[in-house]
DNA sequence: TTAAAATTGTTAATATATAAACTATACACA
DNA sequence: TGTGTATAGTTTATATATTAACAATTTTAA
């Protein structure tokens, strides 16, 4: 189904740069929303499952990730970080630490609820996330990747 | 270039599906903040943009649109446009009005100021979505246009 | 060594989004 | 006609995101 038919629209679009911009924007929408909705039952947001994830994947040697690595990795404004770990912590999930390296940086660690936490919830995810885009083949997938590979590429310019 | 490197993360990704997820979610993001960027000139937001774009191509006989509609179209929750239209309405793009038909209703239509705006800032932002898109030619394009609509499909259930 | 430039995390203000609950209104059905 | 259900928009609380500005700290360059 087309955009211009799932969003209910009487006219379409004439350029169609604007069209494949829409349609990847609202295909994110859709995936987050999706996201949001396997999130819920776990109590927690597809956000911050990523930085769980994250720690769990990417922790330096330090045993985690300061707050300027974890908005790097996330494409996110670093002042977006603090309340997000704020949140996180008060949940229990992540502390903060100090880094003797940097009187600066906090390192952002998993606790044991957070570890235990991912732990359990990974393989659901992965199930899910399995789940969500049933609608392409491996393949498909794959040339899905570098299709927008390319579309960030030409962004950078 | 791909994500893991983007992002500079030490581990890359195990699952195809979760890969062409984050793919789709961080290439939104990018798209959003290189038009977040662009229409800051301009004073407004991508999302104030999209809803004037709306009320120029999709109005109804009533001359705008009711707030549901729009919300439908943007795919996002009711209670979300009421603040949208009111800072809309206080920058003087958009005015509420009354439905003679359905007195739950309010019709937002442009203002001559938002139509006036918005003339002026079309051949601008269609020059700078063709920009922003210039990492895939029109064929690639149509491609991932179609690939999308897949996963969304496979997303309906 | 020193000063300038860069980086880290926070704060405050703003924008976009969600959910739940609500009131008023409209619709559907018996 | 009356009752139950659905819808429109708002309010409140919460989450995610941006910007600019700031103080503390680190890095860079002269």
């Amino acid at each position: 189904m087309s955009l211009k038919e799932e969003l209910k629209l009487k006219k379409g679009f004439d350029i169609v740069e604007h069209e494949a911009a829409l349609n990847v924007y609202f295909t994110a929408a859709c995936l987050k929303k999706r996201a949001d909705a396997f999130f819920k039952s776990f109590s927690l947001t597809d956000v911050q499952f990523n930085v769980m994830m994250l720690l769990v994947y990417q922790a330096g040697p330090e045993g985690g990730l300061s707050q300027a690595q974890l908005s790097d990795m996330m494409l996110v404004n670093r002042a977006n970080i603090t309340t997000l770990i704020d949140r996180m912590e008060k949940a229990g999930f992540v502390i903060r630490t100090s880094d003797s390296a940097d009187r600066r940086t906090n390192i952002i660690r998993l606790t044991a609820k957070g570890k235990n936490f991912y732990t359990k919830a990974e393989p659901y995810y992965d199930q899910q996330i399995k789940k969500m885009m049933t609608g392409l083949n491996q393949s498909e997938q794959k040339k899905l990747i570098s299709t927008l590979e390319k579309v960030r590429a030409g962004l950078k310019e």
